[in-house]
DNA sequence: CGGGTTTCTGTAAACGTTTACTGGATGAGG
DNA sequence: CCTCATCCAGTAAACGTTTACAGAAACCCG
């Protein structure tokens, strides 16, 4: 443990200057005597380059970093698994960042892109701030940000539509004959709360169905917070005969407690969630769910800001994600393979 | 996106010398007068640090690495987050290395110790050749290694006792009244492939059972693989009355298939999977489940490791984590709320 | 007010690379 | 054999910090 052999211990053993060691090791050309030499000191030595005095001569850490609310989530795996071989393939490093749902925490993740240990950054903000704005207009490394961000912020950006992907959702279920649908929704001051929120509000009209507050109920997005907004739903709407909820793990909280109270999936109430995770296929019954598209937003992504680095003067790219509905049995009844 | 503000900057504009700004930044005694401008100076200019040039001077990178074989499998995730808060707490960043089940990408994390672009490592390696091992001696930062290795490796090591795991297993399905146990392992050329391979041989003969070769199929730790070789093994074997699956992705295969093949679990087959991931909770009926404590696994590899960090010149350490059976309905019938 | 402490500040070196510049050696061409 | 171009290799500076050392300033006390 050591201190490690340095171009310096090199150039000693090989009887030539640091330079020329760089230059071997860098394959710049050189006397094919030297290079030998060179190289075989290298090799006897287990020379292996020191990464900080590399970055602080190119200005560059070969790492990326990608900033999420909780590593817990699924949807953030999704992306980390796309995200990962991506970046590696481009010789980058993964730096990843669970801000843990604190606001604070991710504003320093920006800050920290001054320190210049990454050369790039993906972040999935659970708000935009007028702060978050201000950070990303004087970041110094490229930034793409995952969720909407407001016209002309100078940073790449991945969305998708959540209005289309509950109305995909609110309009399955109606088209099976429900007509009592009732959303479980997370906290609504997030973006995908208040973005899921509204979209609820305007898909039933656009069915001819009123817009009913009482069949509305909101938790977190978690199972247990969503299993209990799920009993006081039933408790005060003890007719509804579907349930949109706005993730997965809200759904699998509404399957463990409406098998508990006796109802039947799908043939009672009918419960799709949101984000099409892995969790849907484990579920019993399977879970119909809305794709938001996770992995393709990772890569799109990871690409956008790949891209981003081999071209910084590019104008800023938006990349819109389709929701997708995958049904499954939890609506249908009739499972998928 | 220019070049930020450095020390020498902060020092024009405060009329002081670049070492009165460092002594300032690192809260080293100083004049207040001093202080207040170099501060304010700092301020007004926005100036954060460079972590490279730190690095270089400081010998320390702040960051530590974690390096396991894929992202998806929800063991390492379960290890993940206890590590990351941890790291986090003090003061290091997280570096995620996923090897994608491949040996030299392994070694070449093990290599990457001597760029120094880490502090320390925890590595759950596939299997620990004499490469490794070799690596291990060498390196030049501190690791631990989670799983096991040989007596005297000079690394801090946390392991889990899967011969007993796989006895807790085994002697709860026995003692259920079930006589035909199946096994489904993966690859037996992985560490835990080969452990709970020789721990279900033994397992059986404890407790008055014949070993029967032909009750054990194996495939890879995956869902579909495990599907396919519950398959196998059913039209083998249409007799068993119990399967013990080598991972809880085998054990949702095993479900699948049973379902399809009409067989009720538990009346039927009894199901029971290890790791106790969080899909044992989902899955219908819920899985009991091995836990080989993948949490405390994680928490105690990165809690040896920072303990590393300030007394590099302990002895290594074995911490082992005892496996805990937790039965749900798959093998029981009754659910655990 | 002088000597000795104490406290603060500046200069300069160091961390391990990369690279511009310069000079020496070699080879080609006249 | 001289000139000039070409090719390599070495010297030194630079990247942005931290820190040992030395000097300056301030203070205390007799």
């Amino acid at each position: 443990m050591s201190d490690g052999p340095t171009i310096t211990t090199i150039a000693q053993r090989a009887g030539v200057s640091i330079a020329s060691v760089s230059r071997v090791l860098n394959g710049l050309p050189t006397k094919a005597d030297t290079e030998r030499r060179v190289m075989s000191a290298a090799r006897e030595l287990g020379y292996v380059p020191n990464s900080a005095a590399r970055s602080l001569k190119s200005r560059r850490s070969n790492q990326l970093g990608f900033a999420m609310a909780d590593i817990g989530n699924p949807v953030y795996l999704a992306m980390i698994r796309e995200i990962q071989p991506l970046f590696k393939a481009a010789g980058y490093r993964l730096v990843l960042h669970s801000t843990n749902v604190d606001e604070a925490d991710e504003i320093d993740v920006l800050r920290g892109l001054g320190e210049r240990y990454i050369d790039g950054l993906i972040m999935v903000p659970l708000r935009v701030t007028a702060e978050h704005l201000n950070m990303f207009a004087a970041a110094r490394a490229p930034i793409v940000i995952i969720g909407s961000v407001p016209e002309g912020t100078p940073v790449d950006n991945v969305r998708t539509d959540s209005r289309k992907g509950v109305r995909l959702a609110v309009g399955h279920l109606h088209a099976l004959g429900r007509r009592r649908i009732g959303f479980v929704n997370g906290p609504v001051d997030t973006v995908p709360g208040a973005a899921r929120s509204a979209a609820y509000a305007e898909a039933l009209p656009a069915l001819g169905l009123p817009y009913d507050p009482s069949l509305v109920e909101v938790g977190d997005f978690y199972r247990t917070d969503g299993a209990r907004a799920v009993a006081r739903l039933l408790e005060r709407e003890p007719d509804l005969d579907a349930l949109l909820c706005a993730n997965d793990l809200i759904a699998l909280g509404a399957l463990d407690v409406l098998r508990r109270a006796g109802r039947r999936v799908p043939q009672d109430v009918a419960v799709a969630g949101m984000d099409d995770t892995d969790l849907a296929t484990i579920a019993w019954p399977a879970l119909t769910s809305v794709s938001m598209g996770s992995a393709e937003r990772g890569r799109a992504a990871a690409e956008l800001l790949l891209d981003r680095l081999d071209n910084g003067r590019r104008a800023p790219r938006v990349v819109t994600v389709e929701p997708r509905l995958v049904v499954r049995a939890s609506t249908t009844g009739e499972e998928t393979p």
